[in-house]
DNA sequence: AAAAGACTTTGCGTAAGATCAAACTTCCGA
DNA sequence: TCGGAAGTTTGATCTTACGCAAAGTCTTTT
């Protein structure tokens, strides 16, 4: 449950970058610390929010699925950034549920503690809001994408999306640091598994991509980027 | 560009709910107001966020246009609502462009005057993060309908969502009560003003609404919300 | 080591919707 | 009041990507 916390690691952390080092230690002394498996669900959508967290290490998925039992994945959060901040929305409700794509570690807040850090640390505050407006501007581009894309452009987006935001260099290009499935590709990008599978082998022929079992690595990220369109 | 505001009119609003009638009363007293014609724009995507603005009266359409000229609707926004509040969003530049719906009547305050609305009036911004976690959340349902749903589904959907925000009613119905398109229908679903024009040819048909030039009317909600799927 | 489960690949037919094309209607300004 | 601009309708054709089906790999369990 509690862990010795080292601020000097944490501090280079954007959501920490305006802090001073006292204030940094005052929130963490407050966190609670978990690790989490792979495809663990940490929270539910519509559940009441009562922790907000902050992801030390992994991916969360941030998904929602649909009355007839379809998944869409709205998002994906890279390690050093918070999740689960229903209050930051003026909501008392989780609006997604948020799943580790990969084994995660994260430390959390009661809800309670929220509005105090946001009114004592007006950088905490505005790092936060920061990454609200990120959220929605990735949002805002997904929904363009969708209206104005086709498939092999949406997904090629994606991967480029996912390689920036968690890629690790290999000798053979860039890989995607958590297991990912074809399933998972088509839920970013409102297509089915197949397409997805016939489009990466397409791609792995032409030596863009190099894709095993839940395995995607990019071989050639400029062409890439030409795929998906000006 | 200065104009006696009425603050009894004004205090319904959800804006200033939790507000005290002088600290209405203050914020009005340093708002500009002003009319605009329809499709006036009233600020452009990426433009630095000089004022944020409050919709008195019309309709604001929210368009993000693509690097091909594509236009993409993103949100509109009706009247009593903040739009342009770029600072909410931690960003110092205009997501996206603004342009009235209709004939509009708006007030704006200069940014530098967020911040300490924000300090001073708590009510404020608690309203304020409220209507940004509303918007969020409709982005998140566009995507998902945009993922998972048929252009029918997802036309009737945009329509009760404009019924809903900005519908008048008629003895034919509930009309959409500022002007639009097939073209402007189709920005909002990701489609073509063609497929629109069919569909709503279709629908006028089957008497489920009555479209005329830049008028729609919906005459059966409860029959496009069964279109609109689960 | 076999069997079951999870993920992937590929082929084929089809349907939803885009694109192209052309005519028609309504509105507005000269 | 005439002419053009803006918006709408409808038809014909074509493409994309979905749905269905079946077989192929890799992984885990027993």
């Amino acid at each position: 449950m509690s862990l010795k916390l080292d601020e000097s690691l944490l501090a280079p952390l954007p959501l920490f970058s305006l802090l001073e080092r006292g204030q940094i230690r005052a929130i963490l002394d407050q966190a609670v610390s978990r690790r989490a498996d792979a495809e663990t669900v940490v929270f539910g959508e519509g559940e009441t929010a009562e922790r907000f967290y902050l992801l030390l290490d992994g991916t969360i998925r941030v998904v929602k699925v649909t009355p007839d039992g379809e998944q869409v994945t709205s998002l994906h959060i890279p390690a050093g950034e918070l999740f689960g901040i229903a209050p930051a929305l003026g909501r008392d409700t989780y609006p997604a549920t948020a799943v580790t794509a990969s084994e995660s570690l994260f430390l959390s807040w009661p809800i309670s503690l929220w509005h105090g850090f946001i009114a004592d640390y007006p950088g905490f505050a505005t790092q936060t809001y920061k990454t609200v407006g990120a959220r929605v501007n990735e949002m805002n581009n997904r929904i363009v994408e969708m209206s104005t894309q086709h498939v092999e452009q949406r997904i090629a987006r994606a991967l480029l999306r996912l390689v920036n935001q968690s890629g690790r260099r290999t000798d053979a290009g860039i890989e995607i640091s958590f297991p990912i499935t074809r399933q998972d590709v088509s839920e970013m990008t409102g297509t089915t598994l197949h397409t997805v599978s016939r489009l990466l082998s397409a791609w792995e022929k032409d030596g863009l991509v190099n894709s095993k079992r839940k395995k995607i690595v990019v071989c050639d990220p400029h062409r890439l980027v030409v795929l998906g369109g000006t």
